[in-house]
DNA sequence: TCGAAGATTCTA
DNA sequence: AGAATCTTCGAA
């Protein structure tokens, strides 16, 4: 498992540096509620707003687990390794058949995607800077499961162990 | 209106 | 290491 934070004016990689547009709405809007955007010509990002209505914040899923539906998955991204069906941010939103559809849907709520309890809870959290903003920042915003097969690998970046 | 860059992935 | 691919944003 992967994530990364995203806040505001505070935060020049995040998309609502420089204020709202309508592609960064959802991030200003409800906590618990999807962004999809589109990068690249190819790949959904699927967020998770994380701030009170009016304040931008949102964590961006890089890499999941996957437990359930494995065989599901297997058919939005064939030919492909288990252990690279969700692994990375446009890998996993195309496993899960996650597009622009669910853009700022309620996932606090039974619906087509949502959050839920369970899973693990014995693992070390570490963190690490973010990927692909280049050097807009160095803060270590990146968490992530260490260990754990499921992440978008990355060698040689600064990391350190969550204390908590 | 136009140009440039992008919270990436896959292949050579 | 480089291409693919197209949306979004900010400047003109």
């Amino acid at each position: 498992m992967e994530a990364e934070a995203y806040r505001g004016r505070d935060d020049p990689a995040s998309h609502a540096f420089r204020g709202p547009t309508p592609r960064n709405a959802p991030m200003y809007g409800e906590p618990g509620h999807a962004y999809v955007y589109f990068t690249y010509g190819n790949h959904f990002m699927l967020n998770i707003t994380t701030q009170k209505t009016g304040t931008p914040g949102a964590v961006l899923i890089r890499g999941v687990e996957p437990i359930e539906g494995i065989a599901l998955m297997r058919r939005f991204r064939p030919n492909v390794p288990d252990v690279q069906l969700t692994s990375g941010p446009g890998k996993l939103t195309k496993a899960l058949n996650v597009d622009k559809s669910l853009n700022e849907q309620d996932m606090t709520v039974n619906g087509p995607l949502y959050v839920t309890h369970g899973g693990r809870v014995d693992f070390e959290a570490w963190c690490s800077e973010r990927i692909g903003i280049g050097n807009l920042s160095h803060k270590l915003w990146r968490f992530y499961i260490k260990g754990n097969s499921y992440v978008s690998r990355r060698r040689g970046v600064r990391e350190a162990k969550l204390h908590r």
